[in-house]
DNA sequence: ATGTTACCTAGCCATATGGCTAAGTATGAC
DNA sequence: GTCATACTTAGCCATATGGCTAGGTAACAT
């Protein structure tokens, strides 16, 4: 299954940097221009310009703009195939680490000397 | 709140390259020797490593030495950070949006002219 | 002791990323 | 029309990232 999926990548990615999650944080708080995002940012606006753009492209955030001023806005569900990605790993795992555990035990209990290949 | 979570981009950076993700796949699937992890990957041995290392650096995998072979496995609540920072968000602008809903209602009713700067 | 296996280190290279300045475009104000 | 505002584009630069080969080092096998 995933034949690489790359807006995964772009998701996780974007949400890897302290100003873009601190773009977000700042959205969570409502709606925003173009400036009032970058304000508080002590860095030339068209880096900024750069972060807001890998936000969009990750489908995070969405903008509109309206004369000479681009609103910027959370998209609703966005953060949900993230959440949904890591509850699924989640799962898995923890179901498999009890799984092993019984395996290290039965292991411990029968001396069986054999590769752990089960795959 | 946050000054500047190295270890939070140190994680979703890990998680944001799909080589990374499949060996958290497999290592769900219970834990695997270094050259196990590499074989269906087409790589050569010290790229893959570097990214071993990423996730371990994020703390989403742990690895034990035993002689020449070192072992990977999952760290078990690795995701829950990520997690955790997701559905708080999540809530936060989920609660924002239902406000802002609030907001512009307000605004059309009442026709009051104020800027939105509220941080 | 010698060889093979399994991993590690060092160093190189190409591209991506994240920052900058300078200059351009388009809208709104006068 | 002229000017300020609010982005946007273009192009430069330094560092980080992700790949490689070649050559270790340490453990197991013979």
């Amino acid at each position: 299954m995933a034949k690489y999926d790359e807006q995964l990548d772009r998701y996780f990615t974007a949400l890897g940097d302290p100003t873009r999650r601190a773009i977000l944080s700042r959205l969570a708080r409502g709606p925003a221009s173009t400036s009032e995002l970058a304000a508080p940012h002590d860095m030339a606006l068209p880096s900024f310009l750069a972060h807001l753009r890998k936000l969009e492209a990750a489908g995070l955030v969405t903008s509109d703009k309206q004369g000479r001023v681009r609103s910027y806005s959370l998209t609703p569900d966005a953060l949900r195939p993230a959440q949904d990605w890591l509850s699924e790993q989640r799962a898995l795992w923890e179901t498999r680490l009890d799984q092993f555990d019984d395996y290290v035990t039965n292991l411990t209990q029968e001396r069986t000397d054999g590769p752990r290949s089960q795959d």
